[in-house]
RNA sequence: CGCGGGUUGGAGCAGUGGUAGCUCGUCGGGCUCAUAACCCGAAGGUCGUUGGUUCGAAUCCUUCACCCGCAACCA
């Protein structure tokens, strides 16, 4: 019989920058339920890779001053190099500037030209230019911008589109009707309400804007946008369109799409649009994880606020890592990193209750047994909920995987090694030791410990790495001795009796919190440190590059004044902005909208002094006409504070 | 009233109509095989607020408050 197939993938990462531990979450996710399902025989095809395309990394290599193939292959190298480090078993490893993936998308593309669902078209919409806006003819009033009434352009910039709402019903019945399709629940009806429902619009699948990504195959000057470039390589990956397409005939539709709860939104309902329009089936699943918070703030690369993966592997190890992730984020919800929670969970669980049971077990066998397992003689109703644990296990274990509820398998495994410590407490082998028929006790009992440290470590391995080998290894256990699998796990007896246990070194040191924390905190401060001066020079490049110089007379146009904030009250149903009331010297004060909610109240905006832009084109705001811009600061950070004359000056100065 | 989620012992969470539970922390005890580990016990909560339904509400309905996502907005 052939085996079942299990296709699971992560989403393609983009490559702008350093990686960091939350682009590890997802990934590690994926690579326990790969091992997962390999162990338990299924034929598993494991997706990851890049997407590479894109304004963002042209610039960013720019403002490298590198080639951008070259920038990129370089931080893909590094990411590589990230999971070859945590151990992550993919099939493959996508770039989507791989020779075959380019093909495949201007192919998908040109198919889908044809059908018709890309079409050539324009924004060809009245354009205002105060609102940034583009209405359709029905849209307009008197032939006027329905927001601010002014004259409104006709303007036309070519592009293609796809037609997404011609999939609208699909869309909306597949979530409404497949409650397994978007995972978990509560996402389907923020789909549904805040996207679907108002309404899907053509989705522009292309840009002119700038040329780094996939040329539109029949018009050059177009270049294929993320959505069908990047979507698509869970197909392209596997050969579709290809000239072997084998692998896409096994493996398609994709069992699991894994990903940040950022991005669902795309996989749920541009990417079955997509593949609706190819005639492919749909992925089975869509699921989107929360994020791993790092001291429960937003983990970001310009925030400098990460934990550098190669440094905690180095120092804690790659298990103790995968170990937090697994087990630490809750299903469906945010999680939340932080060292010391990182250290104490390595300290308790690893080391603690695992790594020592294994020390003090071994020990046992090899003190009054010359390090020979004992077969078991007897049996006595406190080794029952021992086995009784152990064989339930592993069933326990697959009714939480197949729900992808990680920490909650985890837990069935360690509340084993738990109640192992405990059985060892309740028969005090070290009395029993003292006669000869106690040593005849400890016999079963030791057999006992050792069989469910056996099959703690056999359901570990999709999880953990590296500890459940050494563990075998210190059991005298081979690989081939048919011990190691899943099926060794029906029965509690495993024939392990005989075999020469090793005590060997500790599985886990423990560690000093206080001290590492320290240690930890000095390296996070020199990576701020860092960050900050990367963010410093990127300005510097910014400024020396892209912003050209201006002469005396273009800076005249700009009219600066002394303003006077006379009133200043919130702006409803938007948390941003702020509606003042400004005195520049003018018969009537103006009104002033400004994005700065955040930063300043109200009651302390009245009476300020501000430099306010007064000859800006108003722009209605939120519905409100703003007369003028106010300055601000705004630090790397996007803290804004106002600009103010250091003494007071009359309403209305010039200022230049 | 844009959509949705949340508010439970010091911390983090579980608990959808019937004696309020878990992990960590704290305190006390036990043990010595083991990595100062392991095992046992205790203290600690009027389950955000208001009113209601019910024999009975953390759980259902209602009022208000605060927090967090998403969306919008950010000249």
């Amino acid at each position: 019989m052939e085996k079942k197939k299990f296709y699971i993938t992560t989403p393609i990462y983009y490559p702008s920058g350093k990686w960091h531990i939350g682009t590890c979450y997802t990934t590690i996710i994926c690579d326990a339920l790969a091992r997962y399902k390999r162990m338990q025989g299924y034929d598993v095809f494991y997706l990851t890779g890049t997407d590479e395309h894109g304004q963002k990394i042209q610039k960013v290599a720019a403002s490298n001053g590198v080639e951008v193939k070259k920038y990129i292959d370089g931080v893909v190298d590094e990411l590589k190099r990230l999971w070859k480090l945590l151990d992550i078993s993919y099939d493959k490893f996508i770039r989507t500037t791989d020779e075959e993936h380019e093909k495949a998308v201007q192919k998908i593309f040109n198919k889908l030209y044809e059908k018709g669902d890309i079409y050539k078209s324009a924004y060809e919409g009245w354009y205002c230019t105060p609102c940034e806006a583009f209405w359709t003819k029905t849209q307009l009033v008197d032939g006027k911008c329905p927001d601010c009434g002014r004259e409104v352009e006709l303007t036309k910039e070519e592009s293609y589109f796809f037609r997404l709402s011609k999939y609208q019903d699909r869309i909306q019945k597949l979530i409404e009707d497949d409650k397994e399709f978007l995972q978990p629940v509560t996402r389907q009806n923020e789909m549904l309400n805040n996207f679907i429902k108002p309404g899907l619009q053509d989705l522009c699948v292309s840009r002119t804007s700038f040329d780094w990504g996939i040329k539109v195959p029949f018009d050059a000057k177009h270049v294929i946008y993320v959505w069908i470039d990047a979507l698509t390589n869970y197909i392209t990956a596997l050969g579709y369109t290809g000239d072997n397409d084998e692998l896409f005939k096994k493996y398609w539709p994709a069992d699991v799409h894994m990903m940040g709860k950022e991005i669902i939104r795309f996989h749920s309902i541009i990417w079955p649009a997509i593949l609706m329009a190819l005639d492919l089936p749909l992925p089975k699943k869509v699921y989107g994880h929360g994020w791993l918070m790092f001291n429960n703030d937003k983990m970001s690369k310009s925030k400098g606020n990460i934990v550098d993966p190669f440094i905690l592997c180095e120092r804690y190890g790659v298990d103790a890592l995968r170990y937090y992730m697994l087990r630490e984020v809750p299903f469906g919800q945010d999680g939340n990193f932080t060292n010391e929670i990182f250290l104490k969970l390595r300290n308790s669980d690893l080391a603690n209750d695992l790594g020592n049971l294994v020390s003090r077990v071994t020990a046992m066998v090899s003190h009054y047994f010359d390090g020979v397992i004992p077969a078991p003689t007897d049996s006595q109703e406190v080794d029952r909920q021992l086995i009784d644990m152990a064989e339930k296990m592993y069933p326990t274990v697959t009714s939480y995987m197949d729900e992808m509820r990680a920490p909650e398998a985890l837990e069935t495994v360690f509340k084993v090694i738990q109640r192992a410590n405990k059985y060892i407490d309740e028969c005090t082998p070290w009395i029993l030791a003292k006669t000869d028929e106690g040593k005849e006790r400890l016999k079963t009992v030791l057999y006992n410990l050792c069989e469910s440290i056996r099959m703690s470590a056999v359901i570990l391995q999709p999880f953990l790495t590296q500890t459940p080998s050494k563990i075998f290894a210190k059991l005298g256990i081979g690989e081939d001795m048919g011990l190691t699998g899943f099926d060794s796990l029906q029965k509690f007896g495993a024939k392990i009796d005989g075999l020469k246990v090793d005590k060997g070194e500790q599985l886990f040191q423990r560690i000093d919190i206080a001290k590492e924390l320290k240690v930890m905190d000095d390296i996070l401060e020199e990576q701020l440190k860092k960050a900050k001066q990367a963010k410093k020079e990127e300005k510097k490049v910014e400024n020396t590059v892209t912003i050209e110089q201006i002469g005396i007379e273009d800076f005249a146009k700009v009219q600066l004044k002394v303003g006077k904030v006379l009133e200043c009250k919130k702006v409803e149903k938007a948390d941003k902005l702020l509606c003042s009331q400004i005195d520049v010297g003018e018969e009537t004060p103006r009104t002033i909208v400004s994005g700065i909610a955040k930063y300043y109240t109200p009651e302390e905006m009245v009476g300020k002094q501000v430099i306010v832009v007064t000859n800006l084109k108003p722009a209605k705001l939120r519905g409100i006409e703003s007369q003028g811009m106010i300055l601000c600061a705004e630090d790397e950070n996007g803290e804004l504070a106002l600009i103010t004359p250091s003494k007071s000056v009359k309403a209305g100065s010039e200022v230049g």
